[in-house]
DNA sequence: TTCAGTTGATTACCCGTGTTATCAAACTGT
DNA sequence: ACAGTTTGATAACACGGGTAATCAACTGAA
């Protein structure tokens, strides 16, 4: 590849005086001729000089590089947050390297991080991240963890705030009459079960979906919180569209000894499909004869009959809000202490719930 | 952050030393104690280093990065692709950096792409790619293209290959009894119609029904492929889901004069579902009164009541294929001579297509 | 004793770029 | 005529690291 010095050669002049014209003539002490500058652009344009950003990075001591980490790529559910930090990244001059977790240890993949000496770090990653961390702080690297629930001891996190959108979805459903509703959780186990901490996504929603309950002065009976354990042991393709937990823990809300409820909310689309379904084997229609409602706005959410009612989570915005909180701690001095920055979920109403049946 | 040089001053040997052991001693000329190798490798630990890939890159020449360019990232429908990139690149030592289109022109991102020293390109884009390959002939840069119809003049074009599948479905819908087999089409107008060029995908899907109803020896009347238009016009988030064209497109073909097909084979999954909930409309059941089939497989295609039978592309193969192909490349010597490798699809047989009623 | 070979390391130059300090020549004012 | 300033450019060093060429000291054999 052609470098500054052979324009220099062919425009006959050093190569100092190449690097403050390409630069935009920056330089205090570097005054050129405007036919100079002329005779080295003309140089570079025939020349077909492509600058190396890679020998500018380590000259600058900067990349521009922000890493997007996640565990496996093909498990990964929320692409979108990636595309909401892509498209920030790019307004913002940064670009954005992919990197995946899978068939190395977390603190494997993030000393690579330091090697690649990224600008930043975006991390989806599941898990204990003190490595991460401890890595990170070592190269001084900023780190925004992104959708995750629990607390972390350093760094950005940026999650979405689901207990508005689940406050909406029980005025929602309140509003149409339903007072008996039941929940899907997600079977996980409490892994941090202390006030600080929210633990997992899963039980992150069915807590707040138990206190808003308490709050609106709703009943719930023992037994109208039951769980499809599908994702626990690990997030797989398969797993994933395996429906088999979700209609048993329909079978159970339905056979409720107490009545069965007239709502059902879920604590993930998926698993809101399944009970639907589920419904409809046992003969109820959905939502004359009960409603449904998911969690997360997939894109078969729209598509499924009926049109799921589900809590969207913005997980573009959250992509975005990752990387400008990234690009926002790079000017300043560098920083771990920890930071939440929640965004809020929204209720999109559809036809998969409706008025209660008398 | 931590250098060879600061570790040669603090193991008290030379730079040379240190980059020989941090290498793994892979230099002819230089040989070293095993005690100074120990003292270096001491000295880098309780130092912290971390090594500089970029400068190594520079000074090496290469840069292992590998770049996957797309256009719209919020209209993207097909991430899978750049998972099996992903996979495949680092299965192979490489890293994936992520570029869009979006907002440049093509011209300034392909820049941007041989200004970073990619070691190859994947290129999801649509359209016109002269400039790309001109600028990535420029720097030697290979590029692949990925589910791309229309031939290009350069590089290797790996995309699906969508024959098999589609004579699978024939066959299939054959074996359930089915003769009077629709289309819905995508509507796009036949940009490159010459024999080399298969056209836009859309395009080519209705070309192969076509050709392989024939030879089949099954009749396809005059108004038995009809289009949705929905995608014609950029494809963008909220026209994926819009649903007006394919119902009219399958109202067309249920109130044909000689009598509505008893199959309707429709070129992207969408499009399907919207046909399955227009014939309900219609008060027809589907698979018992017609049989509908999808392509691609996407991920609402399993959550769908029925389940749609569709033909899955497999477009984790064609990512990971894209990047070995890369990598093959580049060892070799440049040879921007055009290539094109097709991955077959397969039929998945599922519970929207069925008997032929009598 | 001398010379060749081996061991263990360094010096010196390379990759492509950014930037400060310096310099020569031309111009300006008195 | 001469000091001071401006103009136009370069030399030299930095970034972090790869590697061929070289060198000093030691070993063993003729």
């Amino acid at each position: 590849m052609v470098t500054m010095s052979d324009i220099a050669f062919k425009a006959g002049v050093s190569r100092t005086a190449v690097s403050a014209v390409l630069n935009g003539g920056s330089l205090e002490n570097v005054r050129l001729a405007v036919e100079t500058r002329q005779r080295i652009l003309q140089a570079a344009e025939e020349l077909g000089y492509r600058r190396n950003q890679l020998a500018r990075a380590v000259a600058l001591g900067r990349t521009g590089m922000i890493g997007y980490l996640v565990d496996e790529p093909r498990y990964e559910p929320y692409w979108k947050i990636m595309v909401g930090a892509l498209e920030a990244a790019e307004e913002l001059g940064f670009t954005l390297k992919l990197l995946s977790v899978s068939g190395h240890t977390l603190a494997e993949r993030v000393r690579q991080c330091t090697e690649l000496r990224l600008s930043g770090l975006v991390a989806r990653v599941a898990g204990d991240k003190h490595l991460l961390f401890e890595e990170a702080n070592l190269a001084r690297i900023p780190v925004v963890t992104v959708d995750e629930g629990i607390l972390q001891p350093f760094g950005t996190r940026i999650t979405s705030d689901d207990a508005p959108g689940i406050g909406n979805v029980l005025e929602h459903l309140t509003q149409l009459g339903h007072r008996k509703i039941g929940f899907i959780g997600s079977g996980f186990p409490r892994l941090y079960p202390t006030p600080e901490n929210t633990g997992d996504i899963g039980t992150a929603r069915e807590d707040l979906f138990r206190r808003a309950m308490v709050e609106r002065e709703l009943e719930l009976p023992e037994g109208y919180v039951t769980q499809d354990t599908t994702m626990v042991f690990g997030h797989t393709a398969e797993s994933a569209l395996d429906d088999s937990s979700a209609r048993a823990a329909t079978d159970a809300l339905l056979s409720h000894p107490a009545g069965r409820p007239t709502a059902i909310f879920c604590w993930r689309d998926e698993t809101a499909i399944f009970a639907i379904q589920q419904c409809r084997r046992q003969g109820l229609r959905v939502p004359e004869d009960i409603s449904v409602v998911g969690f997360s706005d997939i894109s078969a959410a729209r598509l499924f009959e009926p049109p799921l009612s589900t809590v969207r989570t913005p997980l573009e915005s959250i992509g975005r809000l990752a990387v400008q909180s990234l690009a926002q701690r790079m000017d300043e001095a560098f920083d771990p202490a920890p930071t939440t920055h929640l965004v809020p979920t929204t209720f999109i109403a559809r036809a998969s719930s409706g008025p209660v049946p008398h």
